[in-house]
DNA sequence: ATACCTCTGCGACAAACGTCGCAGAGGTAT
DNA sequence: ATACCTCTGCGACGTTTGTCGCAGAGGTAT
């Protein structure tokens, strides 16, 4: 029963992810925390937006600000946006992927060791 | 000495996917190709775009169609795009990445051997 | 000649995106 | 009271993206 994330922009990404650091936050907390912020009042608009798009909602006001929190789970819009390049670039394929990881020196020996131990476990609960 | 490569939009990242699988097309070439294809006049105006922003070049005249090739190296395009996925959802590091691909179930043991493989030579490689 | 087909070149359009400014409300400080 | 500051709500605008239609050129078939 998945449920419909809505489709969000590199910028809405990039808020929402301060979003679920803080756990709750106000526009000028995110605008504060973003590296390369644009105006306050376009910060504004992209929290609008993310309202109207069901992926945050208010909590309370705060000193007349509004207080934030996420509606969409991390994890879930993070492999709704993974997807979207696997199809983009590869078709779906994962393996194509991690190949240009490799190459572009991306990953390191230790990555992997622990990449194997985390699958490693995840077959073993798959095999009983 | 990097050349400043084009954004691209999806879809037009899926009509020059098709164009470097093809080596040299015409429109209708990848208008057939395309899995789930929007109108030939779409497809058109998607080659007219890439014209413009350099990934594509006219090779010459067949039957009165234009027969295209890319200008674009699949391989600088492709790491482009998935740094952009990187510095968007993890602030640039992999790490992150593939461990939800391990998550998602988009790896497999065979993936990960036949990684190590590639990292391992890579080192070697790098200690001499 | 006429009809037909396929391409090109262009225009058009709605929606999304990144961007910002401004009026007005509501507090705080002097 | 007055000035000042910060937020909200809203409008605006240029660009990009996906989408398509249409006129006209150039061949082919009857």
């Amino acid at each position: 029963m998945k449920k419909n994330l809505p489709d969000l922009s590199r910028l809405e990404i990039q808020c929402l992810r301060r979003l679920w650091s803080r756990g709750e936050a106000s526009v000028r907390n995110i605008h504060d925390d973003l590296p390369d912020p644009p105006t306050y009042s376009t910060v504004r608009k992209i929290f609008e937006r993310l309202e109207t798009k069901g992926a945050i909602e208010r909590l309370r006001q705060e000193d007349n600000a509004w207080i934030y929190k996420s509606r969409v789970a991390p994890v879930a819009m993070i492999r709704k946006e993974i997807s979207r390049l696997l199809d983009t670039l590869f078709d779906g394929s994962a393996q194509p992927l991690i190949g240009h990881l490799a190459d572009m020196n991306a990953l390191s020996i230790e990555d992997l060791e622990q990449l194997e131990e985390q699958l490693a476990e995840r077959d073993d609960l798959k095999d009983q």
